[in-house]
DNA sequence: CTGAAAGCGCTTACAG
DNA sequence: CTGAAAGCGCTTACAG
């Protein structure tokens, strides 16, 4: 390692004749240095091929210009789409965005918090509000700006950027309890550190008892999020004496998953069971059967997260955003059950019947 | 916004009644300090709540511990799992990772690197090879170690972790000429400034080449990484007088949609046209029909580049990384072209006629 | 094993 | 509009 001769402000200054103080400004605030002076200094910086040092910048001035994003994962093409936005809206206002993953682990996540705090990162973005309150403490103590996406909740609500995870699942239900559906299996993320997937499960619960039903527990299933779990927790579900006459899926891998194996077990979709995505991506559309879902704007979201941070980062006072809308997409996985009822009433108590049945086990 | 009073390595050497020297020590190579004054400095950070400044660690240590990562796209599902994975390993060392996109634009990424620069990263993270050599001259004038992944190039060799994309590409065409195809067209993505895209076209063209075949210029189609595009150049595709008996896509994606669009023109895959992708994501084993592609082992070559940026960092010599070895995979998107010809020399002769009546347009 | 001191490369009041 | 000077909060030879 030979010593490399950075070159510094110092060495600009001399070059152009000026103090070290006037060659920041013309680099900071190129309008408060008199134009012959401006240029006499850019063709320095030019020629000595200056390149500023970030660390004593941020040192100086406490600023790093660097947000912290703390997403679950990167690899189930989920959050990529919203980062990739958040990156391109608050990249174009000269911040950089740091990236890691907490693999939905909650620990990993308050380690990587406290990096990001020790890098002195100037905001931070994570996914959902449910945490210990110690790092939110620590945040605040550090008094940076952040952004909660992916909820709404109330908790926090001026941080949070994101939609009405219970509403939208309700959306879903009611659809599918106007169809006739009153037997229900529901393959779900994990529920106990993941308030996106508890609230899912929640808004399910809540519109079912509103008419008098539930998901049975054994009908509960809890899966990562890929499409394999989604498959093997179909294959279960299906496989119950008495199976679901409708699968809601908490996230939408696990419904690729339930209609993979579906063909594969040659159950019919929606025909024999109906089966419910949750976000709408590419391939929801595409899939056969078209995948009955409810869309999340999450681009929208990516961006909205990021002009809620730079407006904090501004030192504009906090006003919670309003969450942003979910619209139920019908396609071809869902359908009335079998037998076909056309009187709602026989439907009903036929379901009932089961029901009861179910919940007497 | 209050003052707020940050506690620093100062307040903690005095709480603790020893030198900031021995603070920092007991920070960074606990060992060199003795254990009972250990304790108690530890005690007083813990107190005092003390979060180092990592701008200032930064400028005097000229070490940022920060890894800058530039990616062509963070929302098509290709560079997520490896970006993850590199993350992972480059993060169980210490390093931090800072993400930008380029959208595939050169322009853009000489902007990020720059940016990166100033941030003194460590070290950097790119995609692919090929780029202004000035951008080379700029990373190397600092000193930066840098790895390039995607391909195994042998103009900067040294630091390559990826896979040979030509000979990959010339795997799928020499099975499907082995299957009797002579008549192709192509899906690929925009070859002028993307090398990966690049080497498998050329390794398409090479490998026909052998076997007095080629791809026509009008069936060679240039589209952006997405299912759409991929549909609406197979539309395109099939649409022509002559259509091809078999399609080679250069990126996943492309085949998929491909397959969308057969499904919904009615054509027959494998029957009527083989189509072969190319990356072997999760979808393609389980799309129908199960897509034959060519298998990128793209896990292993995130923790590969983690781990030669790390060797590098340590001052290690560089020794350039041998190729990842991609892998054929077989499987019912691809069949022998109709008429079925058992006997391999009337395929031929009837593929002939065909390519040079092609080419002879 | 520990401390005093210099220095990392900027920014920013403060004066002029 | 510009400069001299202090300071941001650490690390690291150097001495002991």
């Amino acid at each position: 390692m030979k010593r490399r001769e950075t070159t510094t402000l110092d060495d600009v200054a001399l070059a152009a004749g000026v103090s070290p103080a006037t060659v920041s400004r013309c680099i900071n605030q190129p309008a408060s240095v008199r134009a012959e002076k401006r240029e006499r200094i850019m063709n320095a910086i030019e020629r000595l091929g200056y390149v500023p040092n970030g660390s004593a910048r941020a040192l100086a001035s406490r600023k790093t210009r660097m947000i912290g994003a703390i997403m679950p994962s990167l690899d189930n093409m989920l959050f990529g789409g919203p980062l990739e936005a958040f990156q391109k809206e608050i990249g174009s206002a000269g911040y950089t965005v740091a990236v890691a993953c907490s693999e939905y682990d909650l620990d990993q996540e308050r380690i990587h918090v406290r990096n990001f705090l020790e890098s002195q990162v100037d905001g931070l973005l994570l996914v959902g509000a449910r945490r210990d309150p110690d790092i939110y403490r620590q945040i605040e103590r550090q008094g940076i700006p952040y952004v909660l996406t992916w909820i709404s909740s109330d908790t926090r609500k001026d941080h949070c950027v994101g939609f009405d995870n219970a509403a939208a699942a309700e959306q879903l239900v009611e659809y599918l309890v106007a169809l006739g559906h009153r037997h229900f299996g529901m393959i779900s993320g994990f529920i106990e550190h993941n308030d996106r997937a508890e609230a899912r499960y929640r808004g399910v619960r809540d519109a079912l008892a509103r008419h008098g039903l539930s998901v049975p527990p054994d009908q509960l299933l809890q899966r990562p999020f890929d499409p394999d779990a989604g498959r093997d927790a179909f294959h279960l579900l299906v496989s119950a004496p008495n199976p679901p006459t409708a699968i809601l899926c908490g996230s939408e891998p696990h419904a690729y998953g339930a209609l993979f194996e579906a063909k594969d077990m040659n159950i019919d979709i929606p025909g024999d069971i109906s089966v419910t995505g949750f976000d709408d991506m590419w391939l929801a559309s595409q899939i056969s059967p078209p995948l009955t879902t409810v869309r999340t704007p999450r681009g929208r979201m990516g961006r909205q997260a990021a002009r809620h941070l730079l407006a904090q980062l501004r030192g504009e006072r906090l006003v919670a955003p309003r969450p942003i809308e979910t619209t139920l997409v019908v396609r071809k996985s869902t359908a009335p059950p079998r037998p076909i009822s056309l009187s709602a009433d026989s439907g009903f108590l036929h379901a009932q019947a089961r029901t009861s049945a179910k919940s007497g086990s």
